[in-house]
DNA sequence: TTCGGACGGTTGACGCTTCAAGTAATTGCG
DNA sequence: CGCAATTACTTGAAGCGTCAACCGTCCGAA
């Protein structure tokens, strides 16, 4: 029995570290798109698309911009925009500046969507994460999670995307 | 534009801790999964199912433990293990305690597969986490991770499960 | 001992993501 | 200017996960 030779496994801290961190990955996105689906039948990064062109000025932006924002592949976001497109949340037209680009647009629709997804997808965001967590280790979670990030991909600059500049309070 | 009223949003810091948070979540399974999928044709549930069977005497766990300990439903481990199946990593039988049950056994096919796929998982793990971060951050990390997967799964146990008890050194 | 319920696992259909190949608009180089 | 390369996005197919319905095994009560 016992374990395949390796080179430099992991110390009994570490591993603790990573089991908890793997079942965090999947429980906690599992988590929330329960509840926004159930609520409001959206999943997490649909929540992301139409909150994210909610706080821009014009409520609209590039798809590659909010490809970015939302942590997602060009792909994956044109195909959602299309279902949010069908369900009349969003909808699309050619960037003026440069026709290679593509607006998306929130409409009226989606804004009202949005007005009444957000208090209950922060109320859970709050009871699984925050509630749960001292002061201190929010913002030990904030320092963790950045040198990950940056440790992954070291060219990515989502976390600068500060969601608008408008303060939520 | 602003935001929609809400009742209860984030704080600053809360904000840049989310924002962290939900970059790792998405970021962190994809740079996994893309390792494993590009060196050993895995993805990181698989091999947490190989992995998992390794680590046991026996090489053999009960279908349900190993959902439990992989963080996935009995479904999902059910086709996965049909795939693994196919490819004569992993085979079933019933378990001779209790008819119920199926036992899934690790094949010597599948012991070769997880000692060869195994070092460069551990190297991408360390890579993109352990490598980044101070040992007190590490301790930091399990406990947080502790505490969200209590408030989200009050009754889980996954982390219990401390993969046998053979030590990693 | 037999029948009902509970438990463990499997299956197939559907939906979503990825991947690769494609189109359209623009830039830059000769 | 004209054509190739680049950029931004779209599309369709294939693979994976979820959900709900299903089957088989076991236990307990009458």
């Amino acid at each position: 029995m016992g374990t395949p030779a390796e080179a430099r496994w992991l110390t009994s801290e570490e591993t603790r570290s990573w089991l908890a961190l793997t079942a965090v990955m999947i429980k906690l996105p599992y988590a929330l798109d329960t509840q926004l689906q159930r609520d409001s039948g959206l999943n997490h990064f649909e929540y992301q698309v139409l909150a994210g062109l909610s706080e821009r000025p014009g409520r609209s932006m590039r798809m590659s911009d909010l490809a970015v924002l939302a942590n997602g592949s060009l792909s994956r976001l044109s195909h959602v925009v299309g279902r949010l497109e069908k369900r009349g949340w969003v909808r699309r037209a050619p960037d003026p500046d440069d026709g290679r680009f593509t607006l998306a647009l929130l409409t009226d629709a989606g804004w009202d969507k949005v007005v009444e997804t957000a208090p209950g997808h922060v109320a859970a965001v709050r009871k699984y994460v925050f509630d749960a967590l001292t002061p201190e280790q929010i913002r030990q979670l904030a320092e963790i999670g950045a040198q990950v990030i940056q440790a992954i991909d070291p060219g990515d600059h989502c976390l600068e995307f500060q969601r608008g500049t408008d303060a939520h309070n």
